[in-house]
DNA sequence: TATCGATATTGACAAGTCTCGATATAGTGG
DNA sequence: CCACTATATCGAGACTTGTCAATATCGATA
């Protein structure tokens, strides 16, 4: 497995992961969220927590902001952004469809 | 790593990886695309191209048609909706934005 | 400074993934 | 049936990832 350098890759692998998804969701749904309000939620222990976290951060998934004691993270708009343009670029193509391959074959099948 | 079953991270796994990402790139721009065509493309080996193609297909990313030899690859329409769908789901909340936070700090720092 | 709570880092292990060579299967044509 | 081509499966090695206990760091407060 050579390292993904993509950054569309990266974006994708960050959230490609069950526990990293549903703070995705929270935090879309709630907005800035305390860092300890995930560890009761997705049942894992802090530093796993801690971890994901980070994976989400370096991805550029989402930012955080220091209260006193509390980090609270949010949803990078930008990250967000670049994954509903990547969601946007995968559309089943016009070009060439599964429906014309009977008409191809008919017109080049080898003697 | 407990293995994942939420039909949405499954979808997000698949996609998650350089060659896969590329080969749904390709079919999204081209439509129908012959296996044959991507083994030169990524510069793998087959049996390489054949277990990513096996992935999408498990996700859902991809449907097969064989005409006789080769067997033609597109993508699935519904799995490309509901990736679009995700990724519509996740916009930065409105409900309590990170500018918000300082209000939320002098309201509740404790004496 | 000492202590406490929240978060990060380290180190290690189990399990998963990617890759490829060797081999098997399926379709085509002689 | 045999040879050929395209694709799939098997088996193994190298690497990556998710998880947690132990420990460190950082900010607040006494």
């Amino acid at each position: 497995m050579k390292r993904a350098t993509d950054p569309d890759v990266l974006l994708l692998q960050a959230a490609a992961d069950p526990t990293r998804l549903s703070i995705l969701r929270q935090l879309s749904a709630e907005g800035a969220v305390c860092a300890c309000n995930f560890t009761d939620c997705c049942g894992i222990a802090q530093p796993t927590l801690s971890h994901h976290l980070r994976v989400l951060r370096t991805a550029g998934w989402v930012t955080t902001q220091r209260q006193g004691t509390w980090i609270y993270y949010s949803l990078e708009p930008s990250a967000a952004a670049r994954f509903r343009e990547l969601a946007g670029e995968l559309k089943p193509s016009a070009a060439r469809p599964a429906s014309a391959l009977t008409s191809i074959s008919t017109a080049f099948t080898r003697s």
